[in-house]
DNA sequence: GTCCGCTACCTTTTT
DNA sequence: GGTAGCGGAC
């Protein structure tokens, strides 16, 4: 989403002359930071570092491999390793490479090398995300790629926009193979840096009767034409540019002595083919100073393209690596280590770390397994542990709640707003990804840059000014015809009598506008001009005009949006910024709970950690185990372990037995991994309205630890039909029994939080209205027509005999004779 | 051209 | 049960 002039100097903030003998005297920071040693060198930035990290640190040359578990301190080892290739004078700051995933991750570095070496570092042009990193080097040989160095960058929106296109220029039908999928698609192809002739038969087949590289080819014409590049270009432009023209990998090869990558067990195959070719030198004896920092235990992403085996084949890829670990950890009390490392030890294919710590105290408590009756109660008992904490004195801000999927936050939310507990949200919707952002953004890029054809369709009707589709349509055709941009196309238009007046005397206010923007681009102040466009758009009027509870929100982020244009000292420089940084800050003032997933977890800490949801089917998640066998079951069980190494000293883990899936109430089992966790750091809460031990046959005590009574599992391939599932299908039916056996003792407390509860009980009767209308069941939602029929006299194990009313699939809606009107799932009904 | 109601979805997310 | 996105009605 951003535009860029032609002349723009990328490298001027490197350094012109030819790098520099390590015993040769460099300038900028290393010179400072050396000049400030006079008596011998200071190193006391190593000081602050075990045996293990220094090791990291001094191994400077050749390949290093950091293996850093969670908490061992990681960032402060590639932050110091920076500082002392910098203070010993082994390079300039333009000649290391660093490489981070998140913006965050990068800006956190910037600072921490800047507080060691003493000084802010402008001199570190290298380092960033893959992303940035990649944009700087395609903007310098966009040629190369075909493109020109002025190109925008699409977002995930604009790209599904696009892939509508094509797939309805190509005669589809955009229901049957929806671009949403599509898009996912290509993605998954240049994560593996594929272009359209590399992609695999079958994978080309799958998509739109086999016309998926066709559409891929299509799709890579069009971005050409519109000279844009998405998230995926910004790494296979340059691997095949570096690929293709030796002379410039030789350019980046001679500029980079070093190299650094954080979370390398991130990496995908794309990044990692990127990393390759800039730290292997074939025909050099030179050694690769390449270092990658990671955790194999902490891959979490393999669904968007990771791949876990780039960090395991490292000492392949790189001969002659020195492999470091870091086990020691700060962060962690003894019981919670050992709880996740007994956790992770379940896994096979690991590098293998166990962490330890120094720092062990018999007062620290152990790890506490909570049961709830069902979602609404987890939240609430949590709630209620959280307020007693802050009575306590506990800061909110010392507090999160880690879920393995976001639907869960909900009764959290609704729980908190009743309490008027303060929380905050982290990872939901982005600042920059919200509509009137984005629409003032698209104002800002077609001003910015007249050829942003993805931007002008989008404000072409916000706000509405009755150019609607069948306008749209006619200035498509005449771009198309006269190969021209919207903006031309349009201006060409309004100049025939081609458009009823109406349209085209609101499309002529349009470009004028535009045009008139456009003029005043380079005398006006950006932040002016921002405000002059928004203003003149009516697209404040739109706003301020709008009813809705949102208006006034929105207002406030435009011009929260408007202020923040004021760190950047163009239109350009800003759109640039945005396109690849989406995140804001968040609010450090307020004391508040902080709620995420355990997937935006990663990386933080907290004194006090919750993790609810620790349910078959939820975590480890269905579809994980579905689609992903036993790698996925793996992956879930890192997630499990980064959700309990993201706590310092309290950690609480839940379990509901009922919990509403797709808006059916179903029973639920505990989750494996807690039978995974030991018994020596656990701690099974009896609280007085627990329901029942959480595992099979012994309740109140955790299973005998070692192996999980789903581990024989010889693959996942097919879970349902696995002895695995066979037994937890079992273990559900006697949990649940279980809790039905409790249930009356506790619906009378229920009911009485119930009351003060507002609408707690609605809807789904008073004391028999805790509604169980399925259970967790591989076909909860299925297809197959339910061999019922409407009439069917049926009997219910919970609900007695009734009558079919209605069927839906496998659901049927049944009248019962006692229980009232309830939805179940056929499975759990027989004829009589 | 716009609005509303119905249907199909429903894990995780950065750039 | 909640929502987004599409198609039909005005």
């Amino acid at each position: 989403m951003s535009g860029f002039p032609d002349d723009i100097p990328f490298f001027d903030e490197d350094d012109p002359t030819p790098p520099p003998p390590a015993a040769q005297k460099p300038s900028g920071i290393a010179a400072r930071a050396m000049a400030a040693r006079s008596g011998g060198p200071d190193t006391r930035y190593l000081d602050a570092l075990n045996p293990e990290q220094r090791l990291a640190v001094e191994t400077t040359e050749g390949p290093v491999l950091v293996l850093a578990g969670a908490g061992t301190g990681k960032t402060r080892v590639l932050t110091t390793r920076i500082a002392h290739i910098l203070a010993s004078g082994r390079a300039y700051p333009s000649q290391i490479l660093a490489v981070t995933f998140t913006n965050k991750a990068a800006r956190e570095m910037k600072m921490r090398i800047g507080t060691l070496v003493g000084e802010a570092i402008e001199g570190m042009p290298w380092l960033g995300t893959f992303h940035s990193i990649g944009v700087k080097i395609l903007r310098k040989h966009a040629e190369l790629a075909g493109l020109k160095s002025s190109f925008t960058i699409l977002d995930t929106d604009d790209q599904i926009r696009l892939m509508k296109q094509i797939i309805q220029a190509e005669g589809l039908d955009d229901k049957r193979w929806p671009p949403r999928q599509f898009a996912q698609m290509v993605d998954g192809w240049k994560n593996k840096g594929l272009a359209p002739k590399d992609i695999p038969e079958g994978d080309a087949r799958a998509f739109a009767n086999g016309k998926g590289r066709e559409l891929y080819a299509a799709y890579q014409d069009r971005l050409k034409t519109l000279n844009a590049v998405d998230f995926g270009d910004l790494l296979c432009h340059p691997i095949r540019i570096l690929r293709d023209h030796p002379d410039v990998l030789a350019d980046y090869h001679r500029k980079f002595r070093y190299i650094l990558v954080d979370e390398y067990q991130d990496t995908n195959t794309a990044q990692y083919m990127w990393l390759r070719l800039l730290a292997q030198r074939p025909k050099s004896t030179e050694p690769v100073n390449i270092c990658c920092v990671g955790d194999d235990d902490q891959s979490i992403y393999g669904w968007r393209g990771a791949e876990v085996d780039n960090i395991l084949r490292f000492e392949k890829d790189f001969p002659g690596a020195a492999v470091i670990r870091l086990e020691r950890n700060y962060r962690s009390t003894a019981h919670i280590l050992g709880a996740a490392s007994h956790l992770i030890a379940h896994n096979e294919g690991r590098l293998g770390k166990t962490l330890f710590t120094e720092q062990s105290d018999p007062d620290d408590p152990k790890v506490k397994v909570h049961a709830a009756w069902d979602s609404e109660e987890e939240a609430r008992a949590v709630g209620e542990e959280i307020e007693a904490l802050q009575t306590k004195g506990h800061a909110l801000n010392d507090i999160a709640i880690l879920v393995r999927a976001s639907f869960q936050m909900r009764e959290f939310e609704d729980r908190f707003v009743t309490l008027g507990l303060n929380y905050r949200v982290i990872g939901g919707p982005r600042f920059y990804e919200r509509m009137e952002i984005r629409d003032a953004m698209a104002y800002f890029r077609i001003v910015a840059q007249a050829a942003d054809d993805l931007a002008f369709e989008r404000i072409v009707n916000v706000p509405k000014r009755g150019l609607g589709e069948a306008s749209v349509r006619q200035i498509h055709d005449v771009s198309r015809m006269r190969e021209a941009t919207l903006l031309q196309a349009a201006r060409d238009l309004v100049g025939t009598e081609e458009m009823k007046p109406k349209p085209r005397a609101s499309l002529r206010t349009l470009v004028d506008n535009i045009e008139r923007w456009q003029g005043m681009l380079d005398r006006t102040p950006h932040t002016e001009l921002a405000e002059i466009i928004l203003e003149e758009s009516g697209y404040t009027d739109m706003w301020k005009n709008d009813r809705s509870a949102e208006a006034p929100g929105r207002l406030e982020n435009l011009k929260e949006l408007i202020r923040s244009m004021e760190d950047y000292d163009s239109l350009r420089g800003f759109l640039e910024h945005v396109a690849l940084v989406m995140d804001a800050e968040r609010d450090e003032e307020l004391d508040a709970v902080s709620l995420m997933t355990l997937h935006s977890a990663k990386g933080l800490e907290f004194p006090t950690v919750f993790l609810p949801g620790w349910e078959e089917g939820l975590f480890p998640h269905q579809r994980a185990l579905d689609e992903g066998g036993r790698s996925g079951l793996e992956e879930e069980r890192r997630l499990a372990y980064v959700g309990l190494t993201r706590a310092k000293r309290n950690l609480h883990l839940w379990f509901a037995s009922n919990r509403r899936i797709h808006g059916l109430w179903q029973s639920t089992i505990p989750s494996r991994f807690l039978d995974e966790l030991p018994e020596a750091h656990v701690d099974v809460a009896e609280e007085s309205n627990s329901y029942g031990g959480y595992s099979a046959g012994q309740p109140g005590r955790p299973n005998p630890y070692g192996k999980s009574r789903f581990d024989d599992q010889p693959a996942f391939s097919n879970s349902y039909a696995t002895p695995g599932w066979q037994r937890a299908q079992k273990n559900r039916t006697e949990a649940t029994t279980r809790n039905w056996g409790n249930r009356s003792g506790h619906q009378v407390e229920r009911i009485g939080y119930g009351e003060a509860d507002s609408g707690y009980g609605a809807g789904r009767g008073s004391v028999k209205g805790r509604v169980i209308e399925g259970e967790l069941v591989a076909k909860s939602v299925s297809d197959t027509p339910s061999s019922f029929k409407v009439g069917d006299r049926v009997f219910h194990l919970k609900f007695g005999n009734g009558n079919v009313a209605a069927i839906e699939g496998n659901k049927l809606t049944i009248n019962f004779d006692k229980a009232g009107q309830k939805r179940v799932l056929d499975g759990f009904v027989e004829r009589v």
